[in-house]
RNA sequence: GGGAUCUUAGCUCAGCUGGGAGAGCAUCUGCCUUACAAGCAGAGGGUCAUAGGUUCGAGCCCUAUAGGUCCCACCA
């Protein structure tokens, strides 16, 4: 066995080990019927992305998931790709263009297209490569991509059964369209930012009623080139006579009715609304109860189009000043006003959105929307936390039909022609040849591509071969678990249950594992244009990927953001330095002895101690993991190790390591070991690359990653002796906290003196003296059952059935050993006092659990006894 | 306007089905004890936002209030 370094280095440990298991093909993960299935579905990153603090987040919790049920014998796939990223990508490529003095225009789809994917192979490696350098354990073999062949098929294929079953439609309908990007966005796209803004109160004269107005208030003046009417409530008696009356629209030669339609709010401003049902959707919705026409005054740049008059070609804001300028100059208008509204923009490029009446491609979304809404009901489909159910409800519950075309050129083509003889549509999965209706042969494709969601939605079945009958989609489908943050549930979550419940009839997943965001260390959302992101490959840089992991996963709860601090990842790294120490201590001095042969009977109290703590830590942290509960799990893993492990047992054990004699060596090293080992095995999949690199180095197994999780063995368990050792540790903690109290060094040695009427607690100290040397300064230790031979003089503590005496005379104050013991006196009398007080509620004693009864009971009972040796110690100390 | 969520030690946060308040960092006091000073041993510090209620018992459940955060929403 070769010696480790002093401290823990993990950059090369870290590539080397990557490199092995990749070698090895452990993450690949085989339909084997031999094996339970488990199966996650990696949030595929935008294929051009770079590795952020959310993906780390993310990916963590999933290979954390993936390793431990792979440990536990399940076939175990990740399935990991990446995304094509609609929008993102399109915007980076034409800005790559502009920069080398191409437009994107000028040369032309199919030209753009060779760019693009020769981007996307010159960047498509990089952020999978970063996901590699946190650990992440996914089946490369299998990786996949939204717009590979398989997946494309998919998407035709979903197209088509929707189109075919009346699910998709065309139509012109108003639609979110941005500006900038020059594409229809869907609802989900936009964000509402809140906005100071005017409300301008406009007069629209009545025709042939000199000196007649109509006040309506607007907050786009510039709008009003597309009114085709004025509504006001049909309820409000203000306007009675009013309806059906036509009105001159200012700056333009045209003239409009006056309508009713209840969605006006008589409440709200002047009771009157203007119209335009081209460039509002509730507008659009009032136009069409009404039949009024839709005039489309915006060009696809937000300028006004030729309609506007001499408006035409100025930029909506220009037009807007222009046309309040010459309201005013006619005396039209009334008053401005602040108004602070929520403005729609576009979630990627924050430019306003403008409604457009549009032809576009959409999902009815009613019935699946409902199917959707059905399956969160049953326990086919979960979330993690709870909570976020509701959010997914409620969105159902008010979900409107899926605008799913996009003017854009990087994503799956709309499989749809039309024929330019006939104008008939045919939509089909193969490439029409031929028109079905006139048998022309000029077909020409809709130049739409799909929302990048809409193939995203497929991923959890289109990467396992879907619409193939694959043995993958078999065995694998549906998975597990998904695990994402809570922004992306209305996006993606959502559009995946309905689209795997139509296609293949299942929920995707059973259960979804929410994660928040990971923030600054101010609370702030991490981001480019703040400067404040964190660069995850700096981390692993300075303190490896397992520091990075469990700093990822300690102490926040599913759903909860978390803060980002650099302090916690020291403390990280400091973890993984204790165990790497603790390591190297056990192996300088495994050589010391053969335990080859080692029993379990030769084992020692503090032996079955430890082995007894691992053993419960593997049932319990298995159980936290069943539940998700990640950072409960690691925490317990944590602090075995540290506390249990290398503070108490190491220490308890070194005096009989070091020993030329002692027989027992081979049984605390055997045991050191196995319990190390164990907690190893725990750790594993919250800190992949230190566990793999120690496990080597002590056990002769080939990798910990396809080792056997621990599971609870009765020959393992020894409840007695943790309670003995329980004694023995506040046994410990007493002499310390005595010896601290009286500033005595730690250089100074004492005997110690035991002393307890009961023979098994006697037993217990008995057994355990060896190790009092250096856990508790002592010289020498004496168990008794009494006082006999103990200088009067000697500084006493209590704990639970017995005493302990260091003679110190020289260091011996007697007025604050009588101090300190009435401090304890009255404690004790509190701790009774509450005891006897619950005991003595005769509601509590009837309705409570009979073993919280007894417990308190047995607490009443202690306490009593040592308040009487606290009270005879203060009666010879008065003597 | 609707909904969710939070308020626990100086800071950042845990706290599972209600049964004696925890961690990390920070602070203070001792220790360079032959695995680890990226360490060891100890200490201080909380009326668990406020007010009611349910219960033998509430940080946890219910109601209200205050403040914070987030999401959704077509008041022009």
């Amino acid at each position: 066995m070769k010696e480790l370094e002093k401290t823990y280095n993990p950059g090369e440990i870290e590539e080397r080990l990557y490199r092995k298991w990749e070698e090895k093909n452990y993450f690949h993960a085989e339909v084997d019927k031999s094996k339970k299935p488990f199966t996650i579905v990696m949030p595929p990153p935008n294929v051009t992305g770079q590795l952020h603090m959310g993906h780390a987040l993310d990916n963590t919790m999933q290979d954390i998931l993936i390793r431990f049920k792979r440990m536990q014998g399940y076939s175990a796939l990740w399935q990991p790709g990446t995304d094509h990223a609609a929008i993102a990508t399109e915007v980076k490529v034409t800005e790559k263009l502009k920069e080398e003095g191409i437009d994107k225009k000028e040369i032309g789809r199919e030209e753009f297209l060779k760019h693009a994917w020769k981007w996307k192979e010159e960047y498509g490696g990089r952020i999978v490569n970063q996901l590699k350098k946190l650990g992440s354990s996914a089946d490369w073999s299998r990786e996949r991509f939204t717009m590979d062949e398989g997946c494309s098929n998919a998407v035709k294929e979903v197209f088509v059964n929707l189109y075919e079953k009346g699910y998709i439609y065309r139509g012109s309908r108003i639609i979110n369209w941005c500006p900038v990007c020059k594409t229809s966005i869907s609802d989900a796209e936009v964000e509402h930012v809140e906005q100071a803004g005017h409300f301008w109160h406009i007069l629209y004269p009545v025709v042939g009623e000199e000196g007649q107005y109509v006040e309506i208030a607007t907050t786009r003046p510039e709008t009003l080139l597309g009114d085709t009417a004025v509504a006001v409530n049909p309820e409000d008696e203000r306007y009675q006579g009013l309806v059906g009356k036509m009105l001159k629209l200012p700056l333009t030669d045209r003239e409009i009715p006056v309508i009713a339609d209840p969605y006006v709010d008589m409440e709200f401003g002047t009771g009157c609304v203007k119209i335009t049902p081209a460039h509002d959707p509730n507008d659009f919705e009032v136009g069409k109860r009404h039949h009024l026409p839709e005039i489309n005054i915006l060009n696809d740049d937000a300028t006004i189009n030729e309609l506007g008059g001499k408006y035409a070609g100025m930029d909506r804001y220009e037009a807007r000043a222009a046309m309040v300028a010459e309201l005013e100059a006619q005396g039209l208008l009334v008053k401005v006003e602040d108004h602070s509204h929520n403005v729609g923009t576009h979630d990627r490029c924050k430019t306003t959105v403008e409604p457009m009446i549009k032809p576009q491609w959409f999902v009815r979304m009613k019935e699946m929307g409902e199917a959707a809404l059905e399956i969160i009901k049953t326990d086919e489909l979960s979330f993690v936390p709870e909570q976020f159910d509701k959010t997914y409800i409620h969105w159902l519950e008010n979900i409107r039909d899926w605008c799913i075309s996009r003017q854009l050129w990087w994503g799956h083509r709309i499989p749809a022609w039309y024929c330019d003889d006939c104008h008939e549509l045919i939509v089909s999965r193969e490439v029409p040849t031929v028109c079905p209706k006139c048998k022309s042969t000029h077909l020409t494709q809709d130049e739409d591509t799909l929302d990048t969601w809409f193939s995203s939605a497929l991923w959890p079945f289109s990467t396992l071969g879907w619409p193939e009958k694959t043995p993958e989609m078999e065995y694998f489908y549906p998975t597990d678990v998904l695990v994402t943050g809570y922004d992306i549930i209305f996006f993606w979550v959502v559009r995946m249950v309905f689209s795997a419940l139509e296609q293949t009839g299942k929920s995707p997943f059973r259960h979804v594992l929410i994660h928040g965001l990971v923030r600054d260390d101010q609370g702030r959302k991490m981001s480019k244009s703040l400067g404040n992101g964190i660069d995850p490959l700096e981390v692993i840089e300075k303190y490896g990927a397992d520091a990075l992991r469990l700093t990822l996963i300690t102490g926040n709860a599913p759903g909860n953001d978390m803060r980002f601090y650099w302090e916690r990842v020291e403390n990280s790294r400091n973890f993984a330095n204790k165990i790497w120490n603790a390591s190297r201590f056990i192996m300088m001095n495994i050589e010391k002895a053969d335990i080859s042969d080692v029993k379990l009977s030769d084992l020692k109290l503090e032996d079955r101690w430890i082995l007894s703590k691992v053993n419960d830590l593997a049932v319990e942290m298995t159980d936290n993991m069943e539940k998700y509960e990640l950072g409960i799990a690691v925490s317990k893993v944590y602090d075995f190790i540290w506390e249990e492990f290398c503070d108490w047992y190491i220490e308890m054990v070194k005096p009989r390591l070091y020993s030329d004699t002692d027989e027992t060596k081979a049984a605390a090293l055997w045991t050191l070991q196995t319990a190390l080992i164990q907690a190893l095995k725990l750790l594993h999949p919250y800190m992949p690359f230190i566990t793999e690199e120690i496990f080597c180095n002590i056990s002769e197994e080939e990798s910990i990653m396809i080792s056997k999780w621990p599971v609870w063995k009765e020959e393992w368990s020894f409840q007695q002796d943790e309670a003995a050792v329980d004694t023995i540790k506040a046994a410990v903690r007493a002499i310390r906290n005595l010896r601290t109290g009286m500033n005595v060094a730690p250089s100074k040695k004492a005997k110690v003196y035991v002393v307890s009427a009961k023979p098994e607690i006697q037993e217990i100290f008995c057994v355990s003296k060896n190790f009092f040397a250096t856990l508790a300064y002592a010289s020498e230790v004496e168990v008794q059952a009494d006082k006999t031979g103990i200088d009067e003089t000697a500084v006493s503590t209590l704990i639970h059935d017995a005493a302990i005496y260091i003679p110190l005379a020289e260091l011996v104050d007697i007025e604050k050993e009588r101090e300190r013991l009435k401090k304890e006196q009255t404690r004790l009398e509190g701790e009774i006092k509450r005891a006897s007080g619950m005991l003595s509620n005769p509601k509590f004693v009837d309705q409570a659990p009979a073993a919280k009864v007894e417990e308190e009971r047995a607490k009443l009972a202690k306490y009593t006894e040592m308040k009487a040796q606290v009270e005879d110690r203060l009666a010879q100390l008065v003597r």
